[in-house]
Parts: structure tokens; C-alpha cells; sequence
DNA sequence: CTAAATTTGTTCGTATGTATC
DNA sequence: CGATACATACGAACAAATTTA
């Protein structure tokens, strides 16, 4: 069971982008030639570029190829940063505990059970500001010893880790965003006003039969905002 | 050039869950039966499929065949409401006018020049509170009598009237959500609280060259949510 | 101004893999 | 274990739109 070719050209992709090998604004080979270089279909190829298009990463500029639109911050690439300054994730804490009854729903398993945190956080590399918080919530009882580790132990999380922890494929998400005014914690920890709204973005991700993981980022209104290309 | 295939057969597949004929939870004929029902290559169906999926109108069961998750309201599909209550779509104002300088820069014409507005507002059928306000701006100086009369005259419009007034293919859109407080013409016409935060989803449709629409929905926050379904 | 080249969009057909029941 | 149904993958051809020669 070895991840889909259409994944993999997109990871290619992906890193040349994000190291800066393609800009924003910078064509994307061609479709046929990106074919011969990666061996694949070129069904294959617009695969890979139709998840990236999704994530803001490119776009179709027919019939011209694809435009690089440039990087995003990795896990919430449907968020948009509103803020020209560099920006730095940070993981904040790590730590195994007990299902809250909104963790609970959202992962389909009994209040209290137990489940892997990742709490982190979205700043300003300059001002040092504190522009979002993000927590991640995988379901424990259904890894073994390794995938515990990778939960709980690595730096950094991506799908392909997720699968790797749980042994299955991942089939699809589900996003929400909500705006609402923040709570206390919230207002105190992003140093925000009382009256200033704040956006609420959840997601799960699903094997085709149950959640695995729920990831809640909420951020300062004015600071991003949900960027969605969508082609009918 | 008459439209492709897959919109057509997730046109007819709208309007059997529009139309109650499909409704939430039951299952989509299998990708084979639409095929074999259309006359058309499964490619195609799974092009229609994915559509209806980004609406969040159906998802992928897998390997159980496809789920129908519901109706949505029409140019708003992503945007899933929080009410229970039936709603209504009115059309309060069809009108031209000269473009603001918001609506010239999302539309690429110069400040002053005409445009087509129609504006909508979404209320609950029972309450009438109204939930939500919409305006939508057309760039006259690209069409004709006919397109014109399509943008000033009808009752509703859709992609495939779009399409059809500018004579050429949208492409696609490009759809930001943000969240902030309302203004004071919002609140009084949404009556909610001078703290109450409003989301706003702002779309702009384009075809290869141009933008020809823009749409901004402002509803109240606790009435709306962003809903979004992604297959990685 | 026209024609060719380029590139994505659409559509077809087929085959095999994989998860669920 | 077989049937079902989606997921992935290959390959091919033509259409449509823009740029270039």
C-alpha cells in the first residue's frame, strides 16, 4: 500500500515551491512535460495539480499553464495570511489527554478516552506577535506503540505521517469556519480586543470509515482569512 | 461550443437533490449506472461527482458509493446555514450603476463604469428575520443588448446564464471568507448587536482573461458557517 | 492578418488496486 | 470468498484559447 503517484508529484511540487525553486508568479512546466519527467499519466499530473489549485498553491491561467500564486503555511493552506511579515509555527506543547466531550464528538470516540494533543501557534516572526492558535487531536486507542510515537513524539505532523500512524488512507477532510467573538483565554493569549472577532477554523479528517484526526486553528479576524479556488 | 458533458450531468444530479428526488442519506446510482444512464465515460461522471462534492451537496462513502449530504442554497453553496428554518432567497434590487472603487478593482474596470447589481437578501420563512445580504455586480461594458438584458431582466441567474450574457467560459472563482464586525447598515438591516461579528464571502468569477462577477455575501456569524470538503 | 505552435480542457476506453459488506 | 463500488493509472485523441511567427 504505497502512497498514490498523484501524491507524490504533488509533494514534488509542493517542496519546489515552498523552497522557493518556483516563485509566485513563475509558470509551472507544462502538463506533458511534467509527465515525462515524473514517468506518469498525464491524468496523473492533473491530479496533482488539481490539489495544489485547491490549496491556493497555483493556479490555471489556461491557456497558458499554471502560475505558482506562492507558499502557504503548512496544515491550514486554506487560510489566508493577511500580513505581509514572515511568520513562524511553533509547537507549544505535546501531550496525551483525556477527551474533552467536543474533542469526543468530533473523533467519534467515548468522552475522556484517550488522545494525542499538539498544541501550537502562529507568530510574527518580527513583532513577535501572536496571530493564531492551533490545536491537533488524534484518537489514541486505535494506534499501536509506533504510531503513538509518531503522534507524540515527532516535531512535525504531515498526512503522510497521520497514515503512516493509523495504517490507513486518508479519503478526505471536512473544514469548517466559523467567526465568533473569542473567549477570555483566547482574547488574553492573542492580545486581542474584547470586541474583535476572531475565525474559528476546524477540521477532520477521515479514513473512509472513521475521523482521525480534529485540528481547530482559531485567528485573529484581521489577520487571515479563508481563501477558497474553486473550478466548476 | 456548447457546454462539457460533466456539467450537464451534475446539473441533472443538483436538480434531482434540489428537487427532493434524492435526499440527505441516500446514495447516489454508482458511477457505473450514471455512466451507463448518461452515455457518457466514467471519467466524465467522476468529473460531475467532484463537483457536487466541493459544494457539499454529495461525498465519497468509499468504497460504498456516493452519499447525498443535502440541499444547499443556490451561489452560496459553501457557506452551510445553522438554522433549521426554512429560508427564502429574495431578489430586493436589479439596477445599473456606476462601479465603487471596491467593485472596480475586484471587476478590473476603471471606478465610475457601469455595472449590473442585484441584490439579494436570504431570510428565514417563518421568523423573517433576515440572515443574510448579497450583491452582485456585472461589468456592462463587455456584453451586448441580449447579455444585458439577461443581467438587468431575469428573475435568477446562474453560471450557465453567466456564461451565456458574456458569451464565454467561467473558468473559475476565486472565494475569500472573512469575519469582522458589521457596519452600521448592516446591523440595523440584519438587526443583530453592535458586537456581533458577520462573516463576509467576497467571489469573484473569471474567465481565462477577465473577471465578470462579483459577489459579496455578508451574513450573520452565527447564522453561517464555511463548509468545505476536500479530498487530498 | 493569418497560420502555426503551445497548453490546458474535455472525453473516450481500459485495466487494475483496494476497502467494505 | 465473492460481489460491489470507488480509487488509481495508463494512453489516446480532439477541442478551445492564447501567443507567437
Amino acid at each position: 500500500m504505497q502512497p498514490p503517484l498523484h501524491k507524490k508529484v504533488r509533494a514534488v511540487l509542493e517542496a519546489r515551491i515552498a523552497g522557493g525553486e518556483l516563485r509566485a508568479g513563475d509558470r509551472l512546466p507544462a502538463e506533458r512535460a511534467l509527465q515525462d519527467e515524473f514517468g506518469v499519466a498525464r491524468s496523473v499530473v492533473r491530479q496533482a495539480l488539481a490539489g495544489l489549485s485547491r490549496d491556493g498553491l497555483v493556479v490555471s491561467a489556461y491557456p497558458r499553464g499554471y502560475v505558482v500564486l506562492g507558499p502557504r503555511i503548512p496544515w491550514i493552506s486554506r487560510l489566508r495570511l493577511l500580513r505581509d511579515e514572515p511568520w513562524t509555527v511553533l509547537i507549544t506543547d505535546v501531550k496525551e489527554a483525556a477527551a474533552s466531550e467536543r474533542v469526543a464528538a468530533a473523533l467519534d470516540v467515548p468522552v475522556g478516552s484517550p488522545v494525542a494533543e499538539r498544541h501550537s501557534e502562529l507568530r510574527g516572526r518580527v513583532t513577535e506577535d501572536s496571530w493564531g492558535l492551533g490545536l491537533s487531536s488524534y484518537p489514541l486507542d486505535l494506534v499501536d506503540a509506533a504510531g503513538e510515537a509518531i503522534l507524540l513524539g515527532q516535531p512535525e505532523i504531515d498526512y503522510d505521517d497521520l497514515e503512516r500512524a493509523f495504517g490507513r488512507r486518508i479519503v478526505g477532510y471536512h473544514e469548517r469556519i466559523r467567526a465568533r467573538l473569542p473567549t477570555s483565554t483566547e482574547r488574553s493569549r492573542l492580545h486581542i480586543a474584547h470586541s474583535a472577532p476572531v475565525i474559528e477554523l476546524a477540521r477532520i479528517s477521515r479514513t473512509t470509515t472513521i475521523p482521525i484526526s480534529y485540528f481547530v486553528f482559531i485567528g485573529c479576524a484581521d489577520c487571515f482569512e479563508g481563501d477558497y479556488l474553486v473550478q466548476p
